[in-house]
DNA sequence: TTTAAATATGAATCTATGGTAATAAATTAA
DNA sequence: TTAATTTATTACCATAGATTCATATTTAAA
């Protein structure tokens, strides 16, 4: 709780009529490792601020292979964002990687929120800024690099995840197989 | 400027003082086919609201090989995200691809400007949940469909975008050469 | 029109990555 | 600790899509 309040105060102040306010609408959950916080097809809206631990959203398709959409760690925001905005049918599911503690936020009551207190319009729109440009760097990166670049440039852009994610979901975030993954590292670590 | 207004007004209420300051932050612009709005490198913090004709962003590669991000027609919005909202240098060029009409907005005047009218936020914020979600299926089909399926998703999505765009820039667009392009569509339009 | 340039198609290799399967290593559970 | 399960690696073959190069076809220019 008290996190998404400091993380929301790095943008704008906040009074403590707010803070209790912004309280009422939040649900704090634990999950253990592996445990689903959003299911595909339950079409949820809900938004997901991660506190500890780590998550990841990911979908399947009908050969039933898994591809993960993106990963986050304390202080990040995940949710399936086709889900929360448009009337698509949820394909997206996210799931716990470690022991975490998450922010579940249902979107209905966040239009409302935005409403009362408009100074969260802007704590929004800044967070979309930096959501943006990701998602857009993230397409760059998955027409333009060869799976070796974009092992690199995961390796780089997200140090502190490496340790924690498996490599088969590394594999699966960069659109390659966990078999062209080893073949990679083993070069890339051979010197 | 009336299109860009009208396009507001699908959200929110905009008096007469409001539209006149919007005005005096916007430049209209007329360009010719092939006419580049927005070089790589150039660093230029620029919104870009389409008014009529077509658009693309695109960015090139070491070995000049040109990924095309994304197309924009009529109300579409089309920048460079990571110029726009990170430090990082800019490598992506918007470019003219008919005769167009655009409606040029400094970020630093737009930044003003949610300041001066804080329902521009709500308009905003609204535009960056559509954009969000579009980019993230853009992020599913990269990873998980084959050429072909990326085609047939490009074709029912984009059915105004597929006769003005050449089809070597829809393979850009898809991530894939023109002979491949070529093969997938023979294949599609034999029957 | 005719010519030149840009775009599209085609076919023949080539290559990066996928698929399958077997084994090894690392976690987890008992 | 040992057994069971999950994850990672390796090898070998298959394949989608890239490359290269040649040739149509369309579009723009003179």
């Amino acid at each position: 709780m008290k996190e998404l309040l400091d993380y929301f105060k790095n943008t704008v102040s906040i009074s403590p009529e707010i803070e209790n306010k912004i309280s009422e609408i939040i649900e704090e959950k634990n999950l253990v490792k592996g445990e689903q916080v959003l299911t595909d097809n339950s079409a949820k809206k809900e938004h997901i601020f991660v506190v500890s631990g780590c998550l990841r959203s990911f979908f399947k398709t009908e050969d039933g292979k898994e591809h993960t959409v993106q990963f986050a760690i304390k202080n990040w925001w995940i949710s399936d964002y086709i889900t929360l905005y448009t009337d698509n049918k949820s394909v997206v599911s996210i799931e716990s990687l470690t022991h975490s503690k998450v922010l579940i936020i249902n979107n209905a009551k966040v239009e409302k929120f935005y409403q009362e207190f408009p100074q969260f319009e802007i704590i929004q729109r800044k967070n979309f800024e930096k959501r943006i440009s990701a998602l857009q760097k993230r397409i760059l990166s998955l027409l333009a690099l060869t799976a070796a670049e974009k092992y690199n440039q995961f390796i780089e852009d997200y140090t502190e995840f490496e340790k924690i994610i498996p490599n088969y979901q590394i594999a699966s975030y960069l659109g390659i197989t966990p078999q062209s993954l080893s073949r990679i590292r083993k070069e890339r670590f051979k010197n």
